[in-house]
DNA sequence: TCTTGCCCTGAAATGGGTTTCATACTGTAC
DNA sequence: GTACAGTATGAAACCCATTTCAGGGCAAGA
C-alpha cells in the first residue's frame, strides 16, 4: 500500500505539503499542488482513513441504538437520521439492542474507543447513570421525552400527543376504554401512562387495570392483542393501541373473527404510517424522519443542550 | 487521555508487557499483569480504537449496501446479518442508497480506506464493473443470483422460485396471468423473468408485455399496482407480486373498491411476511435471515469463492 | 556440562496520517 | 529603507497501539 511519504518522495515535496494538497489546505504553490496530484494518480493512492481517524481523534460515525430495525417506527427515525447524517458527511452504525443491555453498552465502550462520534439513543432500557458516565467521552442524543440536563433531547410531546388521542376517543362516546404500550417502564410509556391516567380521571371514567396491555411492538403482538381482549369478560370498547402495525394486526385478525371495527371496538394508532393509511386506521401522526434530522442537528451542536419537542396531528379516519 | 505509554510507566513496565496484557499474550508474569491491571484501573484508561485499527489494518465494521431500509425484504436480510455479524464480533455499517451510484461507491471507497473489512452487497445499481475495481479492497459479498466467478454470492434460486409460483397459479386454473417487479434490469427480476417468458412458453399462455408492472416495493406501491391493473381493458386474472408488501397494498386497495380476491383477480406474494400471514396471502417463503448470516459466513471466508442458494418454500393460502 | 526449548521482557520498528512550529520569501504600506 | 502581513514549505512532533526481534533466565534432556 503506498502512503503518504511515497507520495511525497515521488512529487519532491515534504508530506506536510502532500496533507495540505489532500486537504485542501491553502499555501500550496500550484506548482506543487499538480505534482503531488500526479504522483497520487501515479502511485494510485488512497488515503488510509483509520490514520486520519488516529490523527483527528474523530471518525465520522454516529451510532444508533434502537431495539427493533424492522419496525416501521424505528425505521422511519432511522431514516430521518441517515439523510441528516449523510449531509454532513456521517455515516451510520446501527446497534440492534432487542432491548438488551450488553448491547446497549457495547455501543457506549464504542464511543468511549472513539470509533464513534456520538450516539443517538432512540429508545434504551440501560439506565440514565449508565448515560452519565459515558457522556463525557461524547455527545449522547436522546429520543425521548426528558428534561435531564445533560443530554440533548428530541420528542414528541406523548403526553399531549396521547391527551389528544384519548379526548377524541371520548369525545366519540366511548366510555370503556383501554391501551396498548410497548414496555410498561419506558420513559415514553410513562407519559402515555400518566396522560391516560390524567384524563380518565378528568372525565370520571372507569380505569381498569386490566385493560392496559404490553408487549405491542410488532403485527404479529396486534394478534395477541386481540386474542386477549376478545377473551376478556369485560371488554374496553376502544382501545388506543402503541402504533399501527400493532394496531393493524388487531384488525386484520379481528376482521377475521367476525368482530367489527369501530362498532365491537374502537381502535386508534399511532404513527401514520403506510399500512395505517391502507386500513383505514384512525391514528396520531407522528413526525419521526423529523425525530431523526433533529437528531442529527442536537448532536452537530453538543455545546447546547436542548429538549426539543416536535408536533403531532390526529388524522380521523375510520376505526374510531 | 491516557495511553499506554502512561500506564506502562505506572505500572514500571514497557508498551510491549501491557499490549500483551490488553490483548490476552501468553507470557506475561501473574504479578506484572496485575500491576498492568492495576495502573490500567487507575488511570482509567480506555484503549484507543483508531489505533488499534490503524496498526491491526482492520476494523471489525461491516458495510451493508440496501437500497431501503424500512422494507421487509431488506429488514429481514439485515437481521440476519446483523446477528451474524454480532457473533463474529463485528459491526454494522448500513449504506441505504435508494439506488443512488455515489451512495454505492461511498461504500466502496471506505473499503478501499479501510474503514470497512468488507461489504455485503443486498441489492445493487452499480454495473458489475465496478465491482470488480474494488474487490481488491477487500470481500464484496453479493445477495444476488450470480455466477461471477470473483464473488462468493447467496441467493435464493430465483428461477425456481418463481417458477413455482407460476406453476402453481398455472395449476389453479388460471390462464392469464401477470407480474410484477422492482426494477427490470436487476439480476433477481432478471431470472424472475425468464422464469416466467419459459414456463408461459411451455403452457401456450398469453404472455402480454402489457402485464408486467414495474417498480413495485412498498404497500404503497400496490395501492398503485391496483390503479394500473384496474385501469386495463384487458386485464389478468392472476397476479405474481414482488413482495407481500405489494401484495398487501394491492390487496387492501381492491377490497376497498369491491374487487375481489381471488374471483377476480389471484394474487401471490413473495417473502412469507407477516403481514401475508394476517391477510391470509398466498406467498412464496424466502429465508431472508438465512441470506443474511450465510453473508456474513461467505465474508469471513474470503479465500474461498462460493455460490451458494437456499430454498424457498410454497405458501398455500386463500389468494390464488 | 552442553544443548535445546520455553518463558518473560523491553527496545524499536511499524501502521499512516495531521498539525505545529520555524523559516524564508514576497509584496505592500509608511 | 523598514515593517509588517501574507504566502509557501519542510522538519519534527504527535495521535496510539501492535508486533517483531533480540536477549536473558531457567529447566529438562542428552
Amino acid at each position: 500500500m503506498t502512503n503518504i511519504k511515497e507520495i511525497a518522495q515521488c512529487a519532491g515535496v515534504s508530506v506536510s505539503t502532500v496533507s495540505r494538497v489532500l486537504n485542501d489546505h491553502p499555501y500550496v504553490s500550484p506548482d506543487k499542488r499538480k505534482s503531488v496530484l500526479e504522483a497520487i494518480d501515479r502511485l494510485n493512492y488512497t488515503r488510509n482513513i483509520n490514520a486520519i481517524h488516529l490523527s483527528k481523534g474523530k471518525t465520522n460515525l454516529i451510532g444508533i441504538i434502537i431495539p427493533f430495525n424492522n419496525h416501521p417506527y424505528y425505521g422511519a427515525i432511522v431514516n430521518g437520521i441517515t439523510k441528516q447524517a449523510n449531509a454532513i458527511g456521517c455515516h451510520i452504525v446501527i446497534f440492534q439492542t432487542n432491548y438488551d443491555r450488553e448491547k446497549e453498552i457495547q455501543a457506549f465502550n464504542m464511543l468511549q474507543m472513539k470509533q464513534l462520534d456520538g450516539i443517538i439513543v432512540c429508545s434504551r432500557i440501560s439506565e440514565m447513570k449508565i448515560l452519565l458516565d459515558y457522556q463525557k467521552y461524547g455527545p449522547i442524543i436522546l429520543c425521548e421525552d426528558t428534561a435531564q440536563a445533560e443530554f440533548s433531547s428530541i420528542s414528541i410531546d406523548h403526553y399531549a400527543a396521547f391527551s389528544c388521542a384519548l379526548e377524541y376517543v371520548i369525545a366519540k362516546g366511548y366510555k370503556k376504554i383501554g391501551y396498548s404500550l410497548g414496555r410498561k417502564k419506558s420513559r415514553n410509556s410513562s407519559h402515555r401512562t400518566k396522560a391516560f391516567n390524567d384524563i380518565i380521571r378528568k372525565h370520571k371514567l372507569i380505569n381498569n387495570k386490566e385493560w392496559l396491555f404490553e408487549g405491542s411492538y410488532h403485527i404479529k403482538d396486534g394478534e395477541q392483542l386481540f386474542q386477549d381482549w376478545n377473551s376478556m369478560m369485560d371488554k374496553p370498547e376502544a382501545l388506543i393501541i402503541t402504533n399501527d402495525d400493532t394496531a393493524a394486526g388487531f384488525i386484520l385478525t379481528a376482521k377475521k373473527s367476525g368482530t367489527r371495527v369501530p362498532d365491537d371496538v374502537a381502535i386508534l394508532g399511532f404513527n401514520n404510517d403506510s399500512l395505517s393509511e391502507m386500513l383505514d386506521i384512525t391514528t396520531i401522526s407522528l413526525p419521526l424522519e423529523w425525530i431523526g434530522k433533529m437528531a442529527v442537528d442536537l448532536f452537530e451542536n453538543p455545546e447546547v443542550v436542548k429538549h426539543v419537542k416536535l408536533d403531532y396531528a390526529l388524522i380521523k379516519r375510520s376505526t374510531v
